[in-house]
DNA sequence: CTGAAGTGATAAACCGGTATAGCTCCTGCA
DNA sequence: TGCAGGAGCTATACCGGTTTATCACTTCAG
């Protein structure tokens, strides 16, 4: 027999289909002898449940998703989705949850996805990354009642459960790590400034600045990719007064900076420290190899698992869970600065 | 009303279930008039086909899956699956047919997957990467009649179906490129050699150094990770006599070698040229830019779906389509050898 | 004028599970 | 001895669609 049915499980051990249903899903309704034959003739006819027969009864897919909004092509480089997704799988795969991929243009795409699994019925809840300051996706899930976490942002005050890491502690201990270096003039390639760990970032520099002692700390835009980070690289190496160090907020901008340094012929590190936030191989292939924040992003990816289980099983449960602080990796692209 | 199901519809419409049901699905048994005011109705309320019911009735699931046996870590620098999954996904929209994604350990866990998600009638259909030589997966989806296409290799004989590349000719382009420059001894870092397209590469080499007069032409298998990339191109850069140019099987590895080039003090590409199968924004970020082996991976995934959807519809069907050759695109790597 | 074929619809079965009401024993306690 | 209560199980409704058998009513050919 091709694919066996809880009907045919019932037939072969002489009960009604309710008590295999009981047995296989360890409820009570059945003797413990009844129960061991049901579960020896499930595994020997190598039974497994219909997923939508038990979605449509159970009115739950057993299936999270996650979407991501950005073009393709910057995607593929940041080890940071693969990593994160990696988590998410290890997180989920425990209760045999299924992770639905989505990746699409921008925002309004993304929302509309949401739209769409949440009337189909396609998933019991979605994660969210890249967090923005006033999101809207925040106020669609919420009308929806669709259950959710925001991975790398703090959901906000009765708003989504959410699993964030201190943007602001890591900031702090890149610049506390160049100034006790003995750099002064510090700049910072900063992402997209409606997201809210970029704005963190840029307020722990501005903020520690005075304290300590650092006469130059500019936190400049870009839009994450390799060209913008390259471009504003280039504008401050070319400036009279130069940094004596540049934080990127990627490992792919760091990359790119340090290829225009390079190509301007300043030195690393010793005309210049590079630091990425962002570890990854691509910090490591790098001659010199960057100094880089490493988060354990598998870490984060499975603890967003877990607390997505949690919000599913409780919709009224607000966990805010914060996740172990991020460490500085020290390599060969940062040193005192030569004059 | 929060999810109106058909027979909300059929209520409202003053018709049955069935009626509302062949309407929507544009089939006939209902005239053009009724048909336009169900659907009028349906919109109007917002209506969407609840997934796991429609699964369950129609006994298809829309929804495929894509399976990757590697680790995590190197996952995430690789482009090529990024743009494979958004190809993928977007041939697929069209229908509206849902991606799964699984990441996992090695190709065991990946069988396993097939057998779980067949079983479960998780997917229709699913699409198969890193195609090996006797690749037991092949088998595999054969027993569990689970339709198949193959990614990148040819599904061979009355076996599954495929979306290939040629990469015979690919390798060919490259080495005559080289070639014409005047190199005459070209290494070759391969990937690893149980996988179908690196032995074609091999094969293509070899086959094609006589004809060009090549003195010497190695290929060297590696693990496909940065550090047997690096290894192998230190080993290779030893040799009393060097080859004057190397060609990687991958772009992770091509930058890996770059590296170890440069500590060793060859200039690139002065006294070695490198060219990658494989491009992505990773070649672009170097210094010098890399010399790479670009393939349309979008269209690769586009046109992996169509043939996937098509062998869906009619399991019989045995399609091996052949996509458009990858081209060379020179950059900074290459150059005539010095001497 | 009659019978056959076709159109537009309905009612009911069905997909494979889950959830629940109810039935039959058996046990324990008054 | 009688009865409450629980354990163990059955029968059945249900989830939201699809599919099939059937039927009433036209239309058209003979």
């Amino acid at each position: 027999m091709a694919r066996p049915t809880i009907a045919d499980i019932a037939d072969r051990a002489g009960v009604s289909k309710g008590a295999v249903s009981f047995a296989l899903n360890g409820r009570p309704g059945v003797s413990d002898a009844t129960r061991a034959r049901i579960l020896e003739i499930a595994e020997q006819m190598s039974w497994r449940p219909h997923s939508a027969a038990r979605a449509l009864g159970a009115s739950r897919v057993d299936s999270v998703g996650l979407v991501i909004a950005r073009p393709a092509r910057t995607l593929g480089v940041e080890p940071f989705f693969a990593h994160l997704f990696s988590g998410l799988q290890s997180g989920l795969s425990a209760q045999s949850i299924s992770l639905q991929l989505l990746i699409v243009e921008d925002t309004v795409a993304e929302i509309e996805v949401y739209r769409r699994w949440s009337s189909e019925h396609r998933v019991d809840g979605v994660i969210l990354v890249d967090l923005t300051v006033r999101d809207p996706r925040v106020d669609a899930l919420k009308a929806l009642e669709l259950p959710a976490v925001v991975v790398g942002g703090r959901g906000g005050k009765d708003a989504l459960a959410s699993v964030w890491a201190d943007d602001r502690d890591a900031m702090l201990s890149i610049v506390e790590y160049l100034a006790a270096l003995g750099h002064r003039r510090i700049a910072h390639v900063a992402g997209t400034p409606n997201f809210q760990h970029t704005q963190r970032r840029i307020k722990a520099l501005r903020d520690a600045a005075p304290r300590l002692g650092l006469t130059d700390a500019p936190s400049l835009p870009t839009d994450f990719s390799d060209a913008e980070g390259a471009a504003t690289t280039r504008k401050l190496l070319s400036q009279s007064v130069r940094p004596t160090a540049i934080i990127y907020d990627s490992d792919v901008m760091a990359v790119a900076g340090l290829g225009v340094a390079m190509e301007m012929g300043v030195s690393v590190p010793g005309d210049l420290s590079i630091v990425a936030f962002d570890d990854s191989i691509l910090t490591q292939l790098m001659h010199p190899a960057l100094t880089a924040l490493s988060r354990d992003t598998f870490d984060f990816g499975r603890q967003a698992a877990e607390v997505l289980l949690e919000v599913i099983a409780d919709p009224s449960a607000v966990i805010n869970r914060r996740t172990a602080d991020p460490v500085l990796t020290v390599r060969e692209s940062t040193a005192p600065p030569s004059h």
